[in-house]
DNA sequence: AGATTTGGTTTCACTTAATGAAACCATATA
DNA sequence: TATATGGTTTCATTAAGTGAAACCAAATCT
C-alpha cells in the first residue's frame, strides 16, 4: 500500500497493517468497514482487532461499536520522538530561531524516501505541531528533502532517489531522476536548497541540511513563506541563520546516533 | 509492570511489551540488554525484534548495534492523537486562552487512573508539545486528575480511585481513598479542582473538568504555576476564563464521541 | 407478526507460524 | 591460543493463529 513495509504473513505485520488502515481514515470505523477493505476473513481480522483492543492500540467505542487507535500509541510514540528524532535535542534552538525570525519553520528528517516532519514552529499561530509531528511527505518537491538527499552518502541517495514517485504536483516540480540529481549537486554548492513553487504553488520554502561529523545528513529545517510575502531572493538574507541554526542542531547532536 | 494491560501469550502482546521496554530505557538499547530483563528466550526474542524492526516500530544503530522505538510509532501515534484525543479539537480554544492568560496550561484526559497529558502550552516557551502529549502522571495528587474524576460516573469513579497508588509525593499529597474522595466532593460544588502544592513543592495549580453532555468528564485543562508567581487565591481570578474555555470545548466536541 | 438481511461473535478442525534448546559464528577479552 | 560474550541460525516440537461455517442478535423488510 504505501510501498515502505514488506507485505509479510506475521502476525504483528497483520496486527501494525490494520492499525495502518484504521489510521487511514480518520474517524472511528465499525468492524464491518474494515473487514470490508480487508484481504483478512473475517474470524481472523475479529479476533487480530480484538487483541489490539485488549493491548490498547485500539479504543473500542459501545456506543456506536466503533474503533479507533488508542492512547497508548500515543504514549509509546511520545518515547519514540524523544528517543528517535532530532526534536527534542533541536527544540531549543528551534524555538531560539522561531522568535528571532517570526516565519514557519519546520525540522524533519528522512525516512525511505519519504519526508518525515518531526516539528514545526509556525509564524502567526503560536502552535501547530502534533498536527505536524509525524506528518509524512514527498521528497522530491520539498526543500528539507532535497536538502537531506543532497547530503546523503551515494548508497543511500541511489536509494532514496529510487524511492521518488516524481509525481507532479505543480508546473515546477522536478519529475525525473536525472533532473532531481543535478539539482542535488547545485544544492550541495551552496549548502541550501530551494523549494520553487514545487510542491504546492504560491509556496516557496528554503532549506538546509543538519550534517553529522561525516558530512552526511542526519535531517533538515526549512523556513516556508508565500509568494506573497517573500521572493526566493528575499528568502536568501535568511540563508545564515538557518545554517547557523543547523551547525547548532549538529554540534548538539554530537555524542549521539540516529537511524541511518 | 504497569497493571493495565493483561500479560497474555499472544504473539502482538508480547510485540507491544518489547516496545514497552525498550521505550523504558529512553536511550539505545542492545539485544543482550534487552534479553537480560525479558523472560523471553532468546531465539524468541531475537525474531520479534527482528519483526519489529523489519515493521519499522524499531530502528536499528548499525554502528553501535543498538535499538531504539522507530519512527513509525510517531506517525501512527500522529493519526491516534487526532482521532482519539480531545486536543485537534480544543487546539484554537487552547491557543486562545494561553495568548490570553499567559501561563502554562494542561490539557488532559484520564486513561484507567492515568493523567493522560495530550496538549500544553507554556508562558515563556512559544510550543512544547509532541514533548508532553503521551506523557502520563498520577491522578490523585494533580489538579487535573482530580478534575476529571470528580466528574466521573460513580463506577468509573470507583474504578479510577482504585487505580490509584496514593503515593505520598509531598506533605500536603491527599494520601487515602477517603480523604479523596471527600475532595472529590468538594470540587464538585464549584466545578474547580487546585492542586495545592500535592505534587511538586512549589507547584500549584487551578483545574476545570471538560463535561460532556451527560455532565460527566471527558478531560480537563488546568492552569500550572509556582508559589512565587502565584497563590490559590491569585489563581482563582483565572477560574472563570478555565471554565469558560471548557465549556467551549465540550461544545465543539457535542457531536463527538471519545474512549470511555 | 413473521421473514430476511446485516453486523457481529463463536466453534472447531486444520495449518501455519512461533517457539526454544542447542549449535553455531564472530568478535572481543584473557 | 584459549575463553568468554554477543548475536544469528537450525530444526524438531507445539502452540498459536487461521478461516469456513454455524450461530446469534438486532435491525429492516414484507
Amino acid at each position: 500500500m504505501m510501498g515502505s513495509q514488506e507485505a509479510n504473513g506475521g502476525t504483528v505485520g497483520k496486527a501494525i497493517a490494520i492499525l495502518d488502515q484504521i489510521a487511514a481514515y480518520e474517524r472511528p470505523v465499525r468492524f464491518a468497514e474494515i473487514l470490508s477493505e480487508s484481504l483478512l476473513p473475517k474470524a481472523t481480522l475479529y479476533r487480530l482487532i480484538q487483541t489490539l483492543n485488549n493491548q490498547g492500540l485500539l479504543s473500542y467505542n459501545n456506543a456506536d461499536s466503533t474503533y479507533i487507535l488508542g492512547l497508548r500509541l500515543v504514549k509509546l510514540a511520545h518515547s519514540a520522538w524523544r528517543q528517535s528524532t532530532l526534536a527534542p535535542i533541536a527544540r531549543p534552538i528551534l524555538d531560539q530561531l522561531a522568535a528571532d525570525l517570526r516565519e514557519t519553520l519546520h525540522l524533519a528528517q528522512m525516512d525511505n524516501g519519504q519526508v518525515f516532519y518531526i516539528d514545526k514552529r509556525n509564524a502567526e499561530k503560536p502552535v501547530e505541531m502534533f498536527s505536524s509531528a509525524g506528518k509524512t511527505g514527498p521528497g522530491h518537491c520539498t526543500g528539507v528533502g532535497k536538502a537531506i538527499m543532497a547530503y546523503m552518502n551515494p548508497d543511500d541517495q541511489t536509494k532514496a532517489l529510487k524511492h521518488q514517485s516524481f509525481f507532479r504536483y505543480t508546473a515546477n516540480t522536478i519529475v525525473t531522476e536525472k533532473d532531481l540529481k543535478a539539482e542535488l549537486v547545485e544544492i550541495t554548492k551552496t549548502g541550501i536548497a530551494f523549494d520553487r513553487e514545487e510542491h504546492e504553488p504560491g509556496i516557496i520554502c528554503i532549506a538546509t541540511p543538519i550534517l553529522n561529523a561525516h558530512k552526511h545528513s542526519i535531517g533538515a529545517i526549512s523556513l516556508t513563506s508565500t509568494t506573497n510575502r517573500h521572493s526566493i531572493e528575499s528568502l536568501k538574507i535568511h540563508a545564515e541563520k538557518l545554517r547557523n541554526a543547523a551547525k547548532k542542531i549538529a554540534e548538539t547532536t554530537k555524542n549521539w546516533q540516529f537511524p541511518s
